[in-house]
RNA sequence: GCCGACGUAGCACAGUGGUAGUGCAAUCGAUUCGUAAUCGAUAGGUCACGAGUUCGAAUCUCGUCGUCGGCUCCA
């Protein structure tokens, strides 16, 4: 634990404390630590609201004040087990109700494990610890939200209250945090996708459903491009398939019925109606779709690698509950792709994908992200993971060999792989903290076989390939909105919604009539610019483009129209200064091509 | 899905039982200006939706929909 952990960790006795001073008959389960701060899960007839948070905090500095003492004490399991029974844990003694979740927590510690309570004032606690030497050591804490959990996390045992706090070692620390708050909140997606009309959510629509409004468009489009040139250079081809299948289809693919809770509900014709009763789905995921297109055409060993691209729209019925911004939606667009190849094509294959994941982070300039190997568990073949423990091995060694060569930093995860095969998931987070995956590389090499894919080899045998699943732009719901946030809304110039705005200084003739030449010109080059022609004050024009985070500001004034200049300012960076109209446009046009 | 909080003009918010408000944005007019807000006027609301309590509801109660915070860490 480190000094800080331990610090939130005194903090949340602390909390305890003052709880129990409140409401003596508070019984409390875990009251750990977390990342930015610590919690304490509680079961109390009262309903703590925020309108109590002055209150405990209240308490919590009297104990803080007091400079109480942090004592470490082992105990025997029975000693531990009858102070529980005597409500003696969690408590500031004088219950006699027993101190039940500690009861449960200490019957469940192995044996051999050394027994330790904590006291502090009239506070005790059975506690592993560490703890800070007194409570006076924790220089600022605040509570900061509520929230329930179920007791251990499951959804069978009792819902407990969780009451949030942060601590520091001292106060600029803590204000510091809440400053960095502050800033975070800036960059969320779902403020800055309202401010900029990048998207928007509609009730009538649904939940879960994002709207791309035409700036957001620009993005989505953008980003397609990007990956259809990437993946054409790379030999890919494109495909295009419906967003609905019978079930059939699923069963044979053997998502049904493992699946079905994660997909909305199936559309079914009756008889009358003049169908055939028989169940549709809306697809969520595409894989199935592309092996029909494997399929579908007879394949020799000279088609392989073959290489199948769609940004494919898959539809997943998310719990409401987990819903959130772009981050995670009901409806999606996924840089999908399936390479169909033999084992020896493999390695090769998949360290191709491999580089393209790094030259799209290296584009967008994402540096902080954590790869997740995950494999299997060999004890689970057969139930989990399908039961080819040889080509489980194989395909690990050479992801793993392909990681190391690569050099990148990735950790490895036993257990979490998915049934068919070994994955990588790129893990990002978004501006308030959450973890998401951002991107996913998978092998595949059991939904083939039933689906009955084969090729032709060369000794004239039918063979069944083996697939990668990739996605390295993940969908573009996730990926946009880590992008808004990456950049605060302040996109580089080739993605850039708005990338030039023109602008006049006063809206006499001459200087519109150039405003508007040039304007044509830019919009001819499929360069996005807008025109501010208005008789506003050239400050107010320069305002409302910095707060649309417009990129580049072209400005014409008298003095540029007697040069045959424009006056250039750029989004964050300020005024660049009068240059040569046909430079500045040379200019613009290049980078833009470029994605400089 | 479960627990809790929240839902007032396009956006940000005020309004706790008695005439629905402020700022920005919008529209119109004036202003003719050199790099982050020129001035004035006008318009804009089924207070999420539905039911109930009340002489009277944005405000109190219940339900529905939606949004947000959590629901993995463990004494």
């Amino acid at each position: 634990m480190t000094e800080l952990e331990t610090l939130r960790h005194s903090c949340a006795h602390v909390l305890a404390t003052a709880i129990l001073k409140i409401w003596p008959e508070a019984q409390f389960a875990a009251g750990p630590p977390v990342e930015n701060g610590f919690y304490y899960d509680l079961e109390l007839p009262h309903r703590i609201t925020p309108e109590d948070f002055a209150r405990i905090e209240e308490e919590m500095k009297k104990e803080i004040k007091a400079n109480n003492r942090f004592e470490r004490i082992e105990v025997s399991r029975e000693e531990a087990i009858a102070m529980a029974e005597r409500g003696e844990l969690a408590a500031l003694g004088g219950r006699t109700e027993p101190s039940k979740f500690k009861l449960d927590i200490v019957q469940h510690i192995p044996d051999g494990e050394v027994i330790t309570i904590y006291r502090n004032g009239q506070f005790t606690d059975l506690c592993a610890g560490p703890h800070v030497s007194h409570t006076g050591r924790i220089g600022a804490f605040k509570l900061t939200h509520l929230a329930s959990a179920y007791y251990k996390g499951d959804e069978r045992n009792p819902q407990l209250q969780r009451v949030y706090g942060t601590a520091f070692k001292n106060k600029t620390e803590m204000e510091a945090y809440f400053t960095m708050l502050e800033e975070a909140k800036k960059r969320d997606h779902r403020k800055i996708g309202r401010e900029m009309e990048l998207f928007c959510f509609d009730e009538d629509v649904g939940p879960g459903l994002p709207l791309w409004l035409p700036k957001g468009t620009v993005l989505v489009e953008e980003l397609e491009r990007l990956a259809k040139e990437t993946e054409f250079a790379a030999g890919y081809q494109r495909v295009r398939t419906p967003h609905i299948a019978r079930e059939s289809m699923y069963k044979c693919s053997g998502h049904l019925p493992y699946y079905a809770d994660s997909m909305f509900p199936p559309m079914e014709f009756s008889e009358e109606e003049g169908g055939d009763s028989v169940k549709y789905y809306l697809k969520a995921m595409n894989c199935p779709h592309h092996h029909k297109l494997f399929g579908a055409v007879q394949r020799s060993y000279r088609d392989l690698p073959l290489r199948l691209a769609e940004y494919g729209a898959c539809y997943r019925y998310e719990q409401s509950g987990e819903l959130f911004g772009l981050m995670r939606v009901r409806s999606m667009q996924m840089n999908d792709a399936h390479i169909y190849c033999t084992e020896d094509q493999f390695e090769q294959e998949f360290r191709a994908v491999n580089e393209m994941y790094l030259k799209y982070f290296k584009i967008f300039g994402i540096d902080k992200y954590v790869m997740r190997f995950s494999t299997h568990d060999p004890a689970k073949l057969g139930q989990k993971f399908v039961d080819q423990p040889e080509l489980w091995k194989k395909t690990e060694d050479m992801v793993r060999n392909v990681l190391i060569r690569s050099g990148i930093n990735y950790v490895e995860v036993p257990n979490e792989a998915a049934f068919y095969g070994p994955k990588i998931d790129v893990q990002v987070w978004s501006a308030i903290g959450r973890e998401f995956t951002i991107a996913t590389n998978q092998v595949d090499f059991a939904v083939p076989a039933r689906f009955g894919l084969t090729y032709k080899d060369r000794d004239n045998t039918e063979k069944t390939p083996l697939c990668i699943h990739r996605a390295p732009l993940g969908t573009h719901e996730r990926f946009i909105g880590f992008l808004i946030e990456h950049y605060a809304g302040n996109f580089p110039l080739w993605l850039a919604p708005e990338q030039v705005r023109v602008m006049t200084i006063g809206d006499e003739d001459p200087l519109v009539d150039a405003a508007k030449d040039l304007h044509a010109e830019l919009r001819g080059l499929g360069i996005r610019a807008e025109l501010d022609i208005s008789s506003d004050k050239i400050n107010g024009k320069i305002q409302r483009a910095e707060q649309a985070k417009v990129h580049t500001m072209l400005v014409i004034g008298k003095r540029d129209l007697e040069a045959g200049a424009v006056s250039v300012r750029e989004h964050g960076k300020g005024n660049l200064g009068a240059k040569p109209r046909a430079e500045v446009v040379t200019a613009l046009a290049d980078a833009i091509k470029n994605r400089a």
